[in-house]
DNA sequence: TGTCTCGTTGAGACCAAGTATCATGTCTGA
DNA sequence: TCAGACATGATACTTGGTCTCAACGAGACA
């Protein structure tokens, strides 16, 4: 079975309609290998409209289908997401972006819970850095 | 010496002017107790422009006088920034925020440097829950 | 078949946050 | 005194996203 197919199931078992619109719009974003902005998707999709696509792609996190990437410059990009929660380490060169395996800092979370008194619902965590193919690449270029 | 003092003479080192409307983004700056938005410091100094004020708190960033903070519902606000490199604890339902002591994932970006092959450059980290006295209360609204 | 309901649509207005531009004002050092 | 650099406020613009609304269309039901 396609990601498409299995998508628009997920979506029909939540009783959502799998219109056109829609289908196009999650073809756009299952085509993106890497990280995507809204407006990567919105060429990809002319038929569809500005609204719906963001409709779209919030149902889509909403769902976990695709998950929401904070860049180095600030700027919110999305990315298809193959697993539940997990953090993503960034090249800053490259722009290449690898999902951590797992979550990383749950153990954390509970020593600041108990050392603080918080509960805590939720976090966000985004590392930047250079990968080893852009660092051995500079180190090819200062020989 | 006052803040406000200790911030123009940080400026002035750095070979910045220190102006009126830079003293008075500076002091409404420095006026907020917890974190703000650019509008909340527009709100307090009417003379000064709106280019200016988003100027001058980015000057502040840079001087890390403020820190940038990422609330939970995705809008950038801003803190008055009482030492380093350090991380947000904020509560969802009173707003409040507290620094965690130091930054709490140096050993971990030290981990996932060795297993990545990435070299670490910086990382965002926020994290979201609910206090103990916003705990309490609901604990006792539900008794 | 007709019609009713309701989810969905695209267009476009709107909004918030931030940046760019530009004429003007102010400071500073020669 | 004066030129040049820095800083200013007003305002236009950009970006990313939401809201509104009339129209569409699928499904339920008589």
């Amino acid at each position: 079975m396609s990601d498409l197919e299995n998508v628009s199931l997920k979506l029909e078992a939540l009783g959502y309609r799998v219109t056109p619109s829609r289908r196009a719009v999650i073809a756009a974003v299952l085509q993106q290998s890497d990280h995507f902005s809204v407006d990567d998707v919105l060429h990809r999709c002319r038929g569809a409209g500005r609204a719906t696509v963001f409709r779209t792609i919030r149902l889509l996190t909403d769902l976990g289908v695709v998950c929401r990437l904070l860049l180095a410059d600030g700027s919110l990009h999305y990315r298809v997401s193959q697993r539940g929660h997990h953090h993503h380490l960034v090249c800053t060169a490259c722009g290449t972006v690898r999902d951590l395996d797992q979550c990383a800092i749950s153990d954390l979370m509970r020593e600041l819970s108990d050392a603080y008194g918080y509960e805590i619902e939720g976090h966000w965590l985004e590392l930047y850095g250079r990968c080893s193919a852009c660092r051995s690449a500079v180190a090819a270029e200062a020989r």
